[in-house]
DNA sequence: CCCATCAATTGATCTAAATCAATCTTCTAC
DNA sequence: GTAGAAGATTGATTTAGATCAATTGATGGG
């Protein structure tokens, strides 16, 4: 909450020049209005591995993440994990029905977040009342996410569920804009590691790590270091995703 | 569209009477105001097995389900079904971030539902700011439960699956009111078929009616016919949904 | 630069659940 | 009531993916 001369420096210095600006649920906020959501919320940064949220914590706060990237998981009593998803720029994280966060968020390295308490987001939705569409918006953009996840789990193979997450992860945040082109390779950082993308599908590390070796020796992808993948066949992966077979 | 006389009648018919009123998206609206909601309104009832919502097609309306009950599925091309969800009394439906339907609904036996195109859902949100309010609670509740199904299929086993299947139809629509007295039998009324549990559980139908067998046999449950289950150890059950190891 | 540590890969074996295959119920229509 | 059909149960066998077990490859501190 900064106030006078510096709010203004700190408009220009947090929103003006966010990344997450036109992406996140700020792009519903004109430009002259961004002091009250400067004012309204405060920038943070976590370092890699560090956990912002708790699940079963009071939900104090909402964030829309600014910069870098955040894995959400829930865990059972004797570890088995489930990641519930992978946050990147302008999502919003901390959408809860009950007073409690229903995942943990963990930094996936260095993640910087803008985060605004919950009686600020009331002031703001009351002022901007566009915001509150905002938010349903964005609620059920993620809802229809999570019906296509459960389709992921329930009934795809291994093979289709890793090529499910490549094809996602290849799209960039804001969804459904096709693959560039069906043979354009297409390369993508893979910033969470193997045992992540195996909780997030439903598998095992070692499933994860042969079917990455079949589909490289099949020259769909090339692997650069665990932490890089290229696409070098995405229309094939793409169907592989949806259960189309080719030939 | 009912006006004059026959809308008060309407009213007094329709929303007055209707079971769905404190459950639904409708609890906000006050009593005086009920004529707003049946003019944007129209009531439908749909047949046992009419797909009432088409995956892929354009969403006009949305709908609050006032009588029986739905499933919620979405289709791979060779035919592979995941259920989404099953919709019960005060439910909302249709919510979608795109043009389009994201899931396919299907009556469970007759089911009655009020329909409101877009256009008016967007007038009483106009006239009544509350109800966006409700819409997103509703929303992020669906995204709370869509978590869980997740752990549920990404990492619960076959027994795991069918125990948390039975002790959420055991705890009616609103949620999380524990389950009423740890040894207190419970009887629940299943009206989708075994096809449909396993397509929810991600699972084949006869690893679901062997494990049904599996309970039986076990003392946890008592089964009436394939579609009325009494839960006979409520507590062993949750238990074993969450994962916990009793003994 | 090298060792220690942790992540990823690869191989051998096992198993939970799928698939294949009969029955056995339940319900409906006549 | 009875025949037919659909749904559910139960049994035998197979299999995709898990588990167990080394090895190999990265990464970072001294």
């Amino acid at each position: 909450m900064e106030t006078g001369r510096s709010l203004i420096d700190a408009v220009r210095e947090r929103c003006g020049r966010c990344s997450g600006r036109s992406l996140s649920i700020c792009n519903v906020i004109d430009d002259q209005d961004l002091p009250a959501l400067v004012a309204a919320s405060s920038r943070v940064v976590f370092p890699s591995g560090r956990c912002f949220i708790q699940e079963g914590a009071p939900a104090h706060d909402f964030y829309v993440l600014t910069g870098g990237r955040a894995k959400l998981f829930t865990l059972m009593p004797d570890g088995r994990r489930q990641i519930v998803g992978f946050a990147e720029l302008g999502d919003f994280l901390g959408l809860t029905s009950s007073e409690t966060y229903a995942f943990t968020a963990e930094a996936l390295g260095d993640v910087t977040l803008c985060r605004f308490p919950h009686s600020a987001i009331d002031r703001l939705v009351e002022r901007f009342p566009r915001l509150r569409g905002r938010l349903q918006k964005e609620a059920s953009s993620e809802l229809v996410k999570m019906q296509s996840r459960l389709m992921v789990l329930g009934r795809k193979t291994a093979r289709e569920r890793l090529a499910s997450f490549l094809v996602e992860q290849a799209s960039p945040c804001c969804g459904h804009h096709a693959l560039h082109d069906e043979r354009e390779p297409l390369t993508l950082p893979l910033p969470m590691s193997r045992t992540d993308i195996a909780d997030y599908l439903g598998l095992t590390i070692e499933t994860v790590s042969r079917t990455f070796g079949l589909f490289r020796k099949e020259g769909l992808i090339s692997v650069k270091g665990a932490s890089s993948v290229t696409l070098l066949e995405p229309g094939v992966l793409s169907d592989m995703a949806n259960g189309i077979k080719r030939d």
